[in-house]
DNA sequence: GTGAAAGCGCTAACAG
DNA sequence: CTGTTAGCGCTTTCAC
């Protein structure tokens, strides 16, 4: 690895016998370049393998062509499916992407935050389970356009890219209520933050009420997060008395699933079971999960999208973009009639 | 979102009246400043909120602090675990990671490094399955240092990181012959990439040697790459008439798997399978998967540690790493006794 | 259509 | 211990 001089703008203006100006003009394609001129820089630029300084660049311009992308964790099959909806528009908007993951710590969100603008990028992507005030905070102040990309703002202040999670929790609860569960559980996230309380739950509990049901907090759950902690509450929602259970996360939803079948039940004639996500987990498993349909991929690829349109300075139609989701009936639920 | 004007280090020496070159020694640590003017700068930076400008720092000094990471997929688990690692170790040396997903295509591969290029990064950080000519070529030209995470360079002229893929696949290869299986089958990648043919598959074939079976390629299978095209390909595998079967990849292990089951096979008593990559899905498949125990976050990790030494010019102790794998029982094989 | 000149915000000798 | 002086490689007015 012989660590070669680049050739530089002003080696490519002398080779020519040009200025640096006419240079910058045919690399940035500005039209005001006589056609002859154009070819032989262009030639020139070939002959010595010159690759703008994107650094250089940045200084002069004001301008990384960099975003950065703020993310609980890579290894999450949901947030990483949003980050490569992400990353493929901004590849074609010719953006690059900065990643990092925070564990959803309120702490590493800020310091990521503060971080990427130091670089200088020239807009963030964040994606999280909670918006704190602290990291609200942050993004008012970071001087660059942030969108949310599955990530929910209370306030509707912030553009974001999301689906109705009232709708979808409403709706995949009423069916359930539908198929006559006396009782139907709930398991959510950190009950703290507001997408599981605000919205999840909400929806949950507008689905038991219109079916005459009392909300009983004995059937919500909100201590899995991931597989293994699926394991430890699991146990719980067995004995519950629940028949029905509607879970927030694929990898919550096929712990619990993996233990009531590991311990005799069958699914889904004593169990049904309806998950959120729709990741590959939802398809490995057996039986497959029914799942809520999200469009993982377009939430991240619109809102880079959105992104880009801030950045150029061009106004958003709409502030909250709110996506459409489906029910993908599977294998854990019973067959439904309509 | 305002566009404050952020403070320069030209702003916080001004209001302290003390020269740039004072301040820039207190932002980078550098102790040839008396205590008290230290002070006084300090307390102007906070109260003006100034934040170094990477951009220009990395104009002025060659040095970007951020490396690039070149990868097939982040919403692949082996990979995205492998990057977790990165990330970590990244952040713990203060570097910012820049992401891009290539899908193993060699095209994509080279145009992805010398973007990197262009973006001045300090050091990359290279995944895939096979190290394409052009790619070699675009690695060598580079001009910055290049170190292979779970990646292998047969002409073992690069820093790498792996664990040997051979000896472990001789080694659960070996433990289903030892369980009388007749016909052992193996599903591997491209088998025109290196690590399918002169890896594995050597492995594979060393330990039929050794016990004395003939190796057929009827046994072979080398198109399945996902969990879709493994259920594409498991008839053939259960038609073969092997009744053990190692596997590269998880996400095709568990294909397989599901499909055998859902066609009657019990497993492990028809067939033993062994996976390769332990992620998630080993784990959350019933059964759950055998597989080849692969350190990933530490793969990710050391090749992230490495490349720091090597950003620093210093030099490496070894040049292709190996680090120990091991075998994890679980249930889609027959207890052991030793 | 092209060039000259002034930075972008910072680091890094080199003096003193 | 501190200041001066050059740049880093490029974009961007402003003239011509």
């Amino acid at each position: 690895m012989i660590k070669k001089q680049n050739a530089t703008i002003y080696d490519v203006a002398n080779k020519v016998g040009v200025s640096l100006a006419t240079v910058s003009r045919v690399v940035n394609g500005n039209t005001n370049v006589r056609a002859s001129t154009k070819e032989k820089v262009l030639a020139a630029i070939d002959e010595l393998g010159y690759q703008p300084n994107a650094v250089a660049r940045g200084l002069a311009s004001k301008k990384t062509t960099t975003i950065g992308v703020v993310m609980p964790d890579v290894t999450n099959l949901y947030y990483s499916e949003l980050t490569r909806g992400i990353d493929d528009v901004a590849n074609m908007y010719h953006y690059d992407v900065l990643v990092t993951n925070t564990d959803d710590d309120p702490v590493r969100e800020v310091m990521a935050i503060n971080n990427l603008a130091t670089k200088q990028v020239d807009g963030i992507i964040f994606m999280g389970n909670e918006l704190d005030q602290r990291v609200l905070k942050a993004i008012e102040s970071v001087g660059v356009p942030v969108v949310l990309a599955g990530s929910v703002d209370p306030a509707g202040q912030l553009p974001s890219v999301n689906i109705d999670y009232v709708a979808a929790m409403h709706q995949i609860t009423s069916q359930l209520l539908d198929n006559g569960h006396e009782h139907v559980a709930v398991v959510l996230g950190d009950f703290e933050h507001a997408i599981n309380q605000e919205y999840r739950f909400a929806g949950y509990k507008r689905a038991l009420e219109e079916h005459g049901h009392e909300v009983n907090r004995d059937y919500l759950f909100t201590k899995a997060h991931n597989y293994q902690t699926a394991l430890d509450v699991a146990p719980d929602v067995m004995k519950s008395g629940a028949t029905g259970i509607v879970v927030y996360d694929d990898e919550v939803a096929i712990g619990i699933l993996n233990y009531l079948q590991d311990h005799g039940a069958k699914i889904p004639a004593d169990f049904e079971i309806v998950t959120s996500n729709d990741t590959n987990y939802s398809i490995v498993s057996r039986p497959q999960l029914s799942s809520i349909g999200q469009p993982k991929y377009d939430i991240g690829a619109v809102a880079m999208r959105m992104l880009t349109k801030l950045m150029d300075n061009i106004a958003l139609t709409e502030l909250a973009v709110t996506l459409p989701h489906t029910f993908i009936e599977r294998q854990t639920t019973r067959k439904r009639q309509d």
